[in-house]
DNA sequence: CGTATATTTATAATGATTATAAAGTAGGTA
DNA sequence: TACCTACTTTATAATCATTATAAATATACG
């Protein structure tokens, strides 16, 4: 998992100035462990820096993800792209129903990276590897409500 | 890969009327091993069926997703969704430049579900397996391009 | 064939993201 | 430390894919 520091020397590396919106941001990528949006992010940080707009939230990102610092997940059922600071390669499991994500490991992804390689003839920068379902709550609320 | 009658079948069966329009777009998803989008499949129908408006297009892919009849790949750098007539499990590869998307099948798909279902507690529906990168294509002009 | 009802169409609305340009600031320099 | 300038932030408007609405139309079934 990326740390704060790590990723503003990230910025910093590409020659980018480090402003306490930056640096802000950066913080609660690197302190959360959820997969949020910019809107997310936005809402959070507004209680401790008013000023800060959704437009630097949302430069910030972009800027990161062009660098390869946090990953792009993309929509989760609802009309939003998460973000993910963990750029570890794993499988990110996304609830239907609650946009609850969750990350799972897999060995396996070595051996299908191999097998894209090969077949592909494409260079490969990143994956977007996303599993869809019900989480465990949604589950136990959709077999209660419909009726045993 | 679905066939034309199989995908009226899987909408007759849902109790959905077979119109023109949606034969035509259950047409072109099995006709067509590419990855459209709605206005991709709006455009070329709309020679052959000027009456065609790009809200049946939408509405007729969202409900063979809901059906499960084809899949939904999400953005490919472009801002735009793309779907999948081909519901097979396999790994979408996805040009950054060009947003190409071709199919690479691997055996390792099964392998990594098991450890999803064993790990994370959701019940799994389907899943959006993306790996981007730059085709050979667009390979071959980013070096004549920015080289000797 | 005629009817009830699902569907299509044209149109407007929504909402996330991006573009723009003025105001503000980081960070190097003297 | 004070200053300068290019980079950032901010407020605001624009974009554009997708969805909502409601009137017009056409399917399916007896
Ligand atoms: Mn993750
Ligand atoms: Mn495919
Ligand atoms: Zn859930
Ligand atoms: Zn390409």
């Amino acid at each position: 998992m990326n740390t704060v520091q790590n990723l503003i020397d990230i910025l910093k590396q590409a020659g980018m100035r480090i402003t306490p919106q930056r640096r802000a941001i950066c913080a609660y990528l690197a302190e959360n462990d959820n997969h949020p949006t910019a809107a997310m992010i936005y809402d959070d940080l507004k209680a401790e820096m008013p000023s800060l707009s959704l437009m630097t939230v949302y430069n910030t990102l972009n800027t990161l993800a062009n660098l390869g610092a946090i990953h792009v997940i993309g929509q989760a059922g609802d009309d939003t792209v998460h973000y993910d600071a963990d750029t570890e390669p794993h499988i990110n499991v996304i609830c239907i129903n609650c946009q609850k994500i969750v990350d799972v490991p897999s060995e396996h992804l070595v051996e299908i990276r191999q097998d894209i390689d090969r077949q592909s003839g494409y260079r490969l920068i990143g994956s977007r590897l996303s599993f869809y379902g019900l989480c465990p709550d949604c589950q136990a609320k959709a077999e209660s409500s419909s009726g045993h």
